[in-house]
RNA sequence: GGGCGUUUAGCUCAGUUGGCUAGAGCGUCGCGUUGACAUCGCGGAGGUCACUGGUUCAAGCCCAGUAACGCCCA
């Protein structure tokens, strides 16, 4: 079937071209690479996604920017490998599931089982990893299906079982008390990383300690605040500062030097600052000084309510500028005060049940919620009189970044992985770019992060996730141990089996625990070591653990596979600057540790996508975007352009959110107070809809309204720009044959174009391969918009109406547009797509030098550029012709000319200028309906006329019909403004001898130049105003 | 508190090694529709390049400082 302007349709259906293109793609198996020593190969693992929910805005950002970078790489003859998959997310998986049991059934995990639970995690898990994947199809990417891994399938969980048993046999992984951020909802510690501080409204509670049998002139008391005064049934210590006096006058210099640097506006502020801590000074220094002797001969303080004996230390972690200069020490319970319990060697005592309630530690209070114990320890304090005051005061408190709950500092048994080594070993892979990350600012706080070298803590009280393989057993005493740790060597060979001691520092009894780790998954050994008495560590692994091991677990290892040969190290990682540290290091650090090689040669860092206030898109604020909302609205193509066009090398995008009605598709901005309703109102037909908030049925009756960005509109419309500019290209080669087109073939126009796409070519891949996406999409626009349909397209109309011309015309446009949708195709490729599949119905085989052209277009090669049709002299000579066109249009707007009249034209120039420009008559005909009249030196302009002067050029239109002297005369008023003003400038920078005598002499010389320039055309702007003054 | 970044037209953003008479898209204003495209065409208006100083013949760009905003770490 031929094509026509009947079954050309002038849109292009997305909604029905996306699935059809993408299956044919995977038909043909586009998307699979097997490994091939012959081939050089280009890998990238996919971030895998949470299964916790649907991908959003962020996702659609880093998901595109790697379907480009493999597409071209694909194209470049790479055997380009995407490899995809999810992650199991651990604490956030759990849960959302945990969240939904509670809602739905009234039930926790523990009504259901540790397995039950699990196979609700997998239900869901199922369920989203479906919808993420088939998320990223409708995007198109372009992902090798066929290797799709979960961080919690078994290949993984093989990969991890050796790791850990790797780690734990190098002595790199141990368990160890340690203050832990506890999560009391989910009832496990998370990581710093999981913890967000928020500011509430809380108190300050002042309490006071008495002092055991004090000497005279002692105080009887002495005073503390707390944020949190429940946990002083924890304390076990009250701290006083070794050197009051020396760090009071630190921080009085400290306030010195900020006086001497302040502004005016804030120098009273800080004088106050000043005023109070030297008022300080004078009445409480002498009684910190005693507290401190106090503290030095020993003195000990009854802890109210638990009667407990404290003593009373000097540590510097008491402030004596702050508060009553003592403070309370609990080290079970706070950070800062388990750092003093350590360096004081004092008792820990922890006081929390994991849920949160009291345990034995806390006397009588034991089985409260914290809440509870808080109200009955104030209570009772105040009771005691040991109450001094309470004041009203925002306080920092952290929440668990998963169930959004406050964390609790707990005192735990965690596993730990030493990272002096391997931190170190990640480090140096940066320090000598064997991994290269772009932007290179990030690399600065990768390193800072890693310099720390925290152990990383491993363990999580979840039941989802990779089991620590590791079996343990306390023994009363280290004889004991002994003879365990030899009967379990002979049990297993060494690569199988590993066995550690740990010394229970906590139990004065000297009980040693055991700890066995085993490499393989079941098998004997396991029933052995339970037969024994060895209990399994119930604590499931960090997903990131898992997750870290990616790039050489999703390749088979710890197997020698053909893939890990051929595709490892992977070529790029593209991420988010957030998980360079969770994740980035974490994977260089592994894949030392394991492969012996880097995972991945160059990490690219993308922007992260705000809304338009500049706050991050979330769900729970209502702000943000699904992709697939804007698939089904503008394309998935409109959606990856407008991906890659954002992406440069700032770390935020703004995207102003807009709603759309579905009655009236109205689209209106969202704002602060909209996007938090469950239905709104249209502005413009008045009807309400529902937005992601509708719960009640009422509202979820109402059709739902799309959350959009009209950013996505310019790409929507370069589409079918595109698409149309191909439709009449491709009509247009109706009886097209193939054929050599020689260089005496080409016309000005002809070189220009080819000039310019080789000069695109060359930029757009040097940009592509450098992660310039913004830039090489912005090129591709400019050119396809610009140049090529605006002028090239253009031009050839009146080619092809000619006979003679037409075939060279044809084989050059359909050159052109093959040429043109390569360049494209990664970025946009379903319309690219479509549009080879018409251009190879009609020009099968083209080209300069024509040759069959490759059935798919995600298989053609990437274009290479031709030096040789790079010609500026041709660029510059065009930009005459742009430029000349320009002002007849002009002219013709500002006269008010009718659009169908005809205008006659005289061009004053140079006969070179002539002989380039004359030629192109036709195409001033056909583009901006102007006759000329006559060319060169000597023209003389019609009477009266309307002028407009360029740089080697002079036009005149002849305006005998339509004058509009008024308008005219106004225009060149301007004109003349203007150019005086540039004279100015440049007479005023030629007369300044310094400039002439210093700059260099090229940019000199350019300004003389400009300046003769401007001068001739302020005269013919004169004289052309002289001549309408006599008109009139 | 430390680190990173941003600040250019009403909005979202470009602006290479300093040579700028500062650009684009959207929006806005004027004109235009019988064949590629109104998701379009042609033209116009619109800017103290956050602020203060400095370096330089020359600063949107380099340096120092200030302010506002954002992100990360503590």
């Amino acid at each position: 079937m031929t094509l026509t302007s009947e079954n050309y349709p002038n849109r292009f259906d997305f909604a029905e071209a996306q699935p059809r293109i993408y299956s044919w793609w995977e038909e043909k198996g586009c998307f699979h690479a097997e490994p091939d020593p012959t081939r050089k190969p280009f890998t990238i693992v996919i971030p895998p996604p949470n299964v916790t929910g649907a991908l959003h805005l962020g996702h659609a950002l880093n998901n595109t920017l790697q379907d480009v970078l493999i597409r071209l790489k694909r194209m470049q003859g790479y055997n380009a490998l995407w490899m995809p998959g999810t992650d199991h997310a651990g604490i956030a998986t759990q849960a959302v599931v945990e969240r939904r049991l509670k809602e739905e059934e009234g039930k926790t995990r523990h009504d259901l089982g540790r397995e039950q639970l699990v196979d609700r995690i997998w239900t869901w898990k199922n369920q989203y990893e479906a919808r993420i994947l088939g998320q990223l199809k409708r995007m198109g990417c372009s992902c090798d299906w066929e290797r799709t891994r979960f961080t919690l399938d078994e290949r993984c969980a093989t990969a991890v079982r050796q790791t850990f048993f790797d780690l734990f046999a190098k002595q790199w992984i141990y368990r160890g008390k340690r203050l832990v951020n506890w999560d009391t909802f989910l009832q496990t510690a998370v990581s710093d990383d999981e913890v967000f501080q928020e500011t509430v409204q809380g108190h300050f509670w002042h309490l006071k300690y008495p002092v055991i049998d004090p000497l005279p002139g002692e105080p009887e008391f002495v005073s503390i605040a707390t944020t949190r005064p429940e946990t002083m049934l924890g304390d076990t210590a009250v701290a006083v500062h070794p050197d009051p006096a020396k760090a009071l006058a630190q921080a009085e210099q400290e306030l010195l030097d900020k006086l001497d640097k302040s502004s005016d506006k804030d120098r009273p502020a800080v004088q106050e600052q000043l005023d109070a801590l030297q008022a300080r000074r004078e009445e409480m220094l002498p009684s910190l000084e005693q507290l401190r002797d106090m503290a030095q001969s020993g003195r000990r303080l009854r802890l109210p309510l638990l009667d407990r004996e404290i003593p009373l230390v000097a540590d510097h972690w008491a402030k004596p500028e702050l508060g009553s200069g003592c403070v309370k020490i609990t080290p079970a319970h706070d950070p800062n005060d388990y750092e003093v319990g350590i360096r004081q060697s004092l008792p820990m005592i922890n006081i929390l049940n994991t849920d949160g309630t009291m345990n034995s530690s806390a006397g009588p209070y034991e089985n409260l919620t914290i809440k509870q114990t808080r109200g009955r320890v104030v209570e009772d304090l105040e009771k005691l009189g040991l109450l001094e005051k309470v004041e009203e005061r925002e306080i920092e408190l952290p929440h668990s970044d998963r169930s959004k709950t406050p964390i609790e500092p707990f005192l735990a048994d965690q596993w730990f992985v030493k990272m002096a080594d391997l931190a170190q070993s990640a480090m140096d892979a940066v320090t000598d770019q064997r991994v290269q990350i772009f932007p290179d600012r990030y690399a600065k706080g990768y390193l800072d992060w890693l310099g720390e070298k925290r152990d990383w803590p491993v363990s999580r009280q979840l039941w989802w996730g990779h089991q620590i393989p590791v079996w343990s057993l306390t023994v009363e005493t280290a004889e004991d141990a002994d003879r365990l740790t030899r009967q379990l060597q002979d049990l297993g060979e060494a690569e199988d089996l590993s066995v550690q001691s740990e010394d229970r520092g906590d139990d004065p009894a000297g009980a040693v625990t055991l700890h066995a780790c085993l490499r393989p998954e079941g098998g004997g050994l396991e029933k052995t070591l339970e037969d024994l008495g060895f209990v399994r560590e119930q604590d499931v692994l960090d997903t990131w653990f898992s997750s870290a091991l990616w790039p050489h677990s999703t390749l088979g290892w710890p197997e020698k596979t053909a893939e890990l040969e051929h595709f490892y190290p992977t070529s790029t990682l593209i991420t988010s600057r957030d998980i360079i540290t969770l994740w980035v290091a974490r994977m260089v650090l592994t894949g030392l540790n394991n492969m012996g090689a880097v995972p991945f040669s160059e990490v690219f860092i993308h922007p992260k996508i705000l809304d338009g206030y500049g706050e991050t898109m979330s769900k729970s604020k209502g702000n943000g975007i699904d992709p697939l909302d804007v698939i089904d609205k503008f394309g998935a193509d409109a959606l990856r352009y407008g991906m890659a066009f954002l992406t440069t090398e700032t770390q935020d995008v703004r995207m102003p959110v807009q709603f759309e009605c579905p009655h009236c598709e109205a689209t209106f901005d969202q704002t602060k107070k909209n996007r938090a309703l469950t239905r709104v109102q249209c502005p413009k037909c008045d009807q309400p809809f529902a937005t992601q908030w509708a719960k009640t049925d009422e509202d979820l009756a109402l059709p739902r309204g799309l959350v959009l960005s009209e950013r996505f509109e310019v790409a929507r419309n370069f589409c079918n720009k595109l698409w149309n500019a191909s439709r009449f290209s491709i009509l247009n080669l109706d009886g097209y044959s193939p054929g050599k087109v020689s260089e005496e073939d080409l016309r000005l126009e002809d070189r220009w174009i080819l000039s310019r796409l080789s000069n695109l070519t060359e930029q757009v891949t040097t940009l592509l391969e450098k992660y310039g996406y913004a830039d090489a999409t912005r090129l591709l626009y400019d050119f396809s918009w610009d140049e090529f349909c605006s002028f090239y397209v253009e031009i050839l109309k009146d080619r092809f109406a000619n006979p003679e011309s037409r075939p060279t015309a044809q084989r050059i446009l359909a050159h052109v547009l093959d040429q043109l949708l390569r360049l494209w195709h990664p970025v946009i490729p379903f319309i690219t797509e479509e549009i080879w599949q018409k251009l190879n119905e009609v020009a099968p085989s083209r080209g300069l030098d024509p040759s069959e052209s490759e059935p798919v277009l995600m298989k053609a090669a990437w274009p290479t550029f031709e030096p040789k049709h790079q010609d500026e002299a041709i660029e510059a000579q065009f930009a005459r012709f742009q430029a000349s066109l320009g002002a007849l249009r002009e002219i013709r707007s500002r006269q008010n000319i009718p659009p169908k009249a005809e205008i006659e034209f005289y061009v004053g120039c140079t006969p070179e200028t002539a002989a380039l420009l004359e030629p192109m008559e036709s195409y001033y005909a056909s583009m901006a309906k102007a006759k000329s009249c006559g060319w060169g030196t000597d023209v003389s302009p019609p009477k009266p006329n309307a002028t407009i002067s360029l740089p080697g050029i002079e036009l005149f239109v002849d305006l005998k019909e339509f004058i509009d002297v008024e308008a005219e005369k106004a225009r060149l008023g301007k004109e003349k403004e203007k150019t005086a003003g540039m004279i100015a400038g440049k007479e005023k920078k030629l007369a300044n001898e310094s400039f002439v005598s210093r700059a260099p002499e090229e940019v000199v010389q350019r300004e003389r130049e400009q300046l003769l320039q401007l001068q001739e055309q302020l005269k013919s702007i004169d004289d052309a105003l002289t001549e309408l003054d006599s008109l009139s």
